[in-house]
RNA sequence: GUAGUCAUAGCUCAGUUGGUUAGAGCAUCGGUUUGUGGUACCGAGGGUCGUGGGUUCGAGCCCCAUUGAUUACCCCA
């Protein structure tokens, strides 16, 4: 017999881990809930003419096919046998990058049902074939929410608002809501003169803060560019707070053209929207976002206290149902990186306490009499609410008392022939170890009190 | 795709310049206690030292290959 393994890049959650986990995405869901968004799930499998070409030429590869069913070489002649052209011939779904893409196709094809502007939340795994390490999986979860088929600021600010409020929730309080605008990147290239470079001017941007201001500088240096031009790039990469003062410093350094115009308009729309208050938001000139279909403002939320990267980010594209030919659909969303958040929380410690606790009471009969005398007390304690269990087996006591202590159970109800003999219950508190005898009919009230 | 580190009991790990029968803690099971736990004591089970080859009188330890894990780079959450 071989040990059991799994894929790597893939983990088991266990009970205790599960607990959190859920914690963490049930708030996150019912934030969502409160401001309108409605769930959505597809497929874990798309039809790769849905993913291929989306992602760029590095995510294509990063895409896990799924081989036909049944002999899938059957029809295949041996001059196929190169991967381009037999890839397609043996394959023809995968399993889904993100979140976003399946929205897009979802929208598009159920176009004449969905009420614009839509809003949904989806909650669920992607897979990426890439080769894991520290906080990199090949299985993780996104928790998404996106606004497709309005262009209005409101929506931004509205995802400040759920940013605050599920950290609020959390009781995570070390964290920044970074924003920037993705115009205003186009604007400070433009006056560099590095348009040609843009794309690739963003990716290194965007890694501001794990190389610092110099290393940008060495690798805009790298891609060519000349002093003046990495100057006025380096100009914008600073953070500060985000206000009106702020805004009209940066406008006044900007050429007065239409998308400094927009940047700065929609960046000042959004502050009016969030009536000034901008408790944990800052402006940060060195957000860029890898990802190339953003147009708009863009977010990213990074914790302070701890050493890790962002927790969420998200931002506003104009045209992403546009690939499936459903054109002028403006859109918004973001996506919380749950797998980080948890990091983040069990490093701080500050998941609650009873966390872990899925049983209030444990049964411990010591004879097979005991089950009938018990099951009944047990239904009405779950009619009641108190999570309960009846241990399976009449084992020695220390056993069942063992079994409740690795499960974190607070109350041992222990049933014999003395307590039967005399409707009684011996009820045990496992924390402070006391016991007492009470009438079987109390028990409910007993615990309830509580 | 590139580079480094690691692989010994269910888990976490010791194991000396290569030298007798490969150890510990935790976990599991039994006992001290026919019905009272977290602590203590006693005992038991559990190993092809990742796999294959080589060097040697002798390999967990040295060499080569291979597989897997892990970390960093590229890219990304």
């Amino acid at each position: 017999m071989s040990k059991p393994s799994i894929p790597r890049g893939t983990r088991d959650f266990g009970p205790k881990i599960m607990a959190k986990r859920k914690y963490i995405l049930n708030t996150i869901e019912q934030v969502y809930q409160s401001f309108g968004f409605m769930p959505l799930e597809t497929p874990s499998m798309e039809n790769l003419s849905t993913l291929t070409g989306k992602y760029g030429a590095e995510g294509d590869q990063l895409l896990f096919k799924v081989l036909n069913s049944g002999d899938y070489l059957k029809d295949i002649s041996a001059d196929k046998f190169e991967s381009k052209i037999l890839t397609p011939l043996i394959s023809e779904k995968g399993l889904r990058y993100d979140l976003t893409v399946p929205l897009a196709r979802y929208v598009v094809m159920n176009q004449n049902e969905v009420t614009f502007p839509f809003k949904r939340y989806q909650m669920q795994p992607v897979w990426r074939a890439d080769r894991p390490q520290k906080g990199r999986y090949r299985e993780f979860w996104q928790c998404d929410a996106d606004v497709l088929g309005t262009p209005s600021l409101l929506c931004e600010a509205d995802f400040v608002k759920i940013y605050r409020q599920v950290f609020a929730k959390l009781k995570l309080t070390g964290y920044e809501i970074r924003i920037n605008h993705r115009k205003l990147l186009e604007v400070v290239v433009e006056k560099a003169d590095a348009s040609t470079h843009f794309k690739t001017i963003t990716i290194i941007i965007d890694k501001a803060d794990k190389i610092g201001i110099e290393g940008v500088k060495n690798e805009l240096i790298n891609l060519g560019l000349n002093e003046n031009q990495t100057t006025v790039i380096l100009s914008l990469l600073n953070k500060q707070a985000f206000n009106a003062a702020n805004l009209a410093n940066i406008k006044s350094a900007l050429p007065n053209t239409e998308n400094a115009n927009k940047a700065i308009g929609d960046l000042t729309q959004l502050l009016e929207l969030l009536n000034h208050q901008t408790d944990f938001v800052y402006l940060d000139g060195s957000l860029a976002r890898g990802l190339d279909y953003y147009t708009g403002c863009i977010f990213e939320v990074v914790p302070t206290d701890v050493q890790m990267g962002s927790i969420s980010g998200g931002g506003r594209y104009d045209d992403l149902t546009g690939i499936f030919g459903l054109k002028g659909i403006s859109g918004i969303g973001i996506s919380f990186g749950i797998d980080r958040i948890y990091d983040v929380m069990e490093e701080l410690n500050i998941f609650p306490a009873d966390g872990t606790k899925f049983t209030d009471v444990l049964f411990c009969c010591m004879d097979e009499k005991a089950f009938a005398y018990c099951l009944p007390l047990a239904d009405d304690l779950r009619l009641n609410g108190i999570k309960t269990e009846v241990y399976p087996d009449t084992s020695k006591l220390k056993k069942q008392l063992d079994y409740a202590n690795a499960k974190n159970i607070s109350w041992a109800v222990i049933i014999g022939e003395n307590e039967m003999n005399n409707n009684q219950l011996a009820i045990k508190n496992l924390v402070s170890g006391e016991q007492e005898l009470i009438d079987k009919n109390a028990l409910t009230l007993f615990l309830e009190k509580l």
